[in-house]
Order: structure tokens, then sequence, then C-alpha cells
DNA sequence: ACACTTGTTGAACATCGTTCCAGAGGTTAA
DNA sequence: TTAACCTCTGGAACGATGTTCAACAAGTGT
């Protein structure tokens, strides 16, 4: 049956696919992204998204790298236009906690994503990871001069405020404490900041 | 075909089902865990599961307030053993730290289960929740006098500790630094608390 | 003795990711 | 030109999932 259509190259395939998934998991989750809604959205059967693009662990690792690289450009926008040290913190923070906002569904395609057992993330998967994670490093450079110390400090509070997000979608919060999740990300940062002579 | 065993009592059949979704769990995550193993494990048809404990969610709830509940009573244990004051704080980060590597398995199984659109948590599953955040709250009292504050930041810290877990558990720690998850928490911890006047 | 409820089973249904098979068409080599 | 080959393509098939259905056995109540 099958006939050579080539109305589409490999990237423009990969692009289209990782378009609809974006969709999708825009909408409802990575749980409503499935091979065969891909298929059907972009018209084409199941078999072609392997070829062109691989498997479903390959395209949610496309998809959650163009998230990621989404959160960067508007972190930077937010910080173009707020000043330099404690100001350029408080917007990341507002930042990152807007944008999990705005994007549950794509955001919490990253976090919980369980990957199955496929080696190491791949390298352009990490960088996508990386680029974020540098320019909270580059904004908390007037407060840890060191180095070692800045990069500990990079990892605890993007973690907090990955915690604090991953709770406030998932409702686990409401159980404590009524706030929102943006104050107590401020709280957290502030204080931390605040407390970074201890040990 | 159908017979009628009785072997079992609704509650002994509900904690078969348990045990046996615990030791899968613990072993391979909550991923391992389906209806047809439970059923092959404790030697019924998947059916009877349906009878005695309900759907998936149902078993996985059920999991998980074990698992909430397990970890209470090791963080009672090591309260116990330490002082009060920030000895007791740094008794539940390292128990806190400590039991989710340990359970890597069962852990996980309770944060990154995505739940189903099935109305708001049962009542016995938001206070297995409630009792680990209780003892949160009383390590944090001769730092927080004001109960508010105390609220908000035993919220902080839980999801702050969440979040670090969280992503060295999945290995996502490992893109920013080399440091294993504890040091980090008890960095964020003690600095939260070193900087608590802040705003 | 007859109806009813309860437990139980194996089969069935819809869906999933993935793979297999066959075929259509372009490209390359003889 | 013709033959071989490789690359897409589609549809069916495989194994597995959660869940439901239909039938039936065995107590229980009347």
């Amino acid at each position: 049956m099958g006939a050579r259509r080539q109305e589409h190259t490999r990237d423009e395939l990969e692009a289209l696919v990782v378009d609809a998934a974006e969709a999708i998991a825009g909408r409802e989750g990575l749980g409503g992204v499935t091979m065969r809604r891909l298929a059907a959205a972009i018209g084409y059967a199941p078999n072609s998204i392997y070829h062109a693009v691989g498997d479903m662990d390959a395209i949610v690792l496309r998809l959650n790298a163009r998230t990621l690289d989404r959160m960067t450009r508007s972190l930077k926008r937010r910080l173009a236009e707020a000043g330099d040290g404690a100001a350029a913190v408080d917007a990341l923070v507002e930042g990152y906690m807007a944008f999990v906002h705005r994007n549950a569904g794509l955001w919490s395609g990253i976090v919980d994503y369980a990957r199955p057992d496929k080696g190491p993330l791949p390298a352009w998967y990490e960088a996508a990871l990386a680029r974020p994670l540098a320019l909270v490093d580059g904004a908390l450079a007037p407060f840890f001069p060191d180095a070692d110390d800045r990069r500990r400090s990079t990892a605890v509070l993007w973690a907090g405020l990955h915690g604090i997000a991953s709770l406030a979608v998932s409702g686990k919060l409401g159980v404590v404490t009524g706030d929102d999740a943006l104050p107590l990300a401020r709280l957290l940062v502030h204080r931390y900041l605040a407390g970074r002579e201890a040990a």
C-alpha cells in the first residue's frame, strides 16, 4: 500500500510532530500525547513518526527541550527589564513561577516524565537544561562571589523553586497553607539570601 | 465458573493487595505495579481487586498513605533521639533525605503519580500527608513563634526538600552540581533559618 | 424450596507503544 | 534500459495496559 509522498523532509516532519505534541500537552498534559493522536494530527501513520523522530521518549525529550528554551527566553526578557542585584533575582523568581502557572501542562510534562531506562540524557537536552540555570547563576553572582558556593546555591534555589511549583501544581501545597506559590517562592529566596553567611 | 472462596475478608484482601503493591513498587517503582501482576501475586482474578479495594487510583492512594506513615514513624524515631532546637531540625532534614534514599521507589510513587481527575483527595489521605508536616511544624516552633509565619515556613521548607530530593532521584541535579542531596538540603534549611528575619 | 445478595472468574473492550510486512517510488549501477 | 537497492509509507498485528461484562457458584434470608 505504502506510497512515497515526500511532502515533508525529515526535519519538517519532526517539527510537525513536536508542534502537535506541544499543542496537546499544553492543553491536557503529557498524558494526552499518544502516538496515534500525533499521527492523526499530522496526517501520517504512526510508523512514519518512528522513522522521522523516533519513539515516544525521543518525542518527549524534544518537546521538553523546546519548553526549556521557551522558559529561558521568557526569563531573559524579564531579566532585561529588571535591574541588577536583588531586582534580577526577583525577576527570575517571578518569571519562573509565572511561566509554570501559564504553561502548567508543558512544565509538568518536564518534571513528571518518568523516563524509561535509555542510557544517559542526550547532550543537547542537558544543554537546554543548563541554559536557564546559567541565568540563575548569573543573577546570584553579586551575592555569592565564591564560585563553589554560587554553584551550590544555584542548585539549592532552583530545586527549591521546582519543589514549590511542583507541589502547587498538583494541589498538595493546599494541605499545609492557603498561600499562593509566588509569595512562598519569594520567601524562600529572600531568606536564603539573607542567611547566606551561615553554613 | 466463579466459586465463592471467602478465604479472606475484604480487609484482608485489601492488605494483601497493598502488600504486593508495596513490594513491587519498592523494587521497580510505580510503573511495575499493574492490575494483573497484583492479581497474580495474591492468587485472585483482577476483578476481585476491583471488588475489594477499587481501581488503580484507590490502590496507589492506599500505598502512598502507607508510605507516608512509614516516613512519619521514621522521622519520629529520629526526633526522639535528637535534642530540641536546631538538632531537631537537622534530624528531620537527615531523616527525610535518608528515607527518600532508602525508599526511592516508594517515595517516587508518591511524588510523580499523576492522579486522574477523581474529585478531591480522600480525607484519610490528606491526614496521612499532614502528619509528617506536623512534625516539621513542631520542630520549627522555636524559630518561628508567629503561627502564620511558621505555617508558611513549614510549607516552604517541605517543598524545598521535596524539590531537592526529586531532582536528585531523577538525576537532574547532577547537571548543575556534583554535590550530594543531603548537604544541599542542610544548606537550604540552615540559611533559611539564619535569614528568618527577612521578609 | 425459592429468591437474593455477594464473591469470583475468564472473556471481552478500548487503548496504548511498538513492530512487522508488504508495497510504492526514487536513486544508483550495470 | 533494465535491474537492484534503499527509503518512506500505510495498515495490520503483537503484547500489554485498565476496566467492564456476563455468567455462575455459594451462602443467606424468607
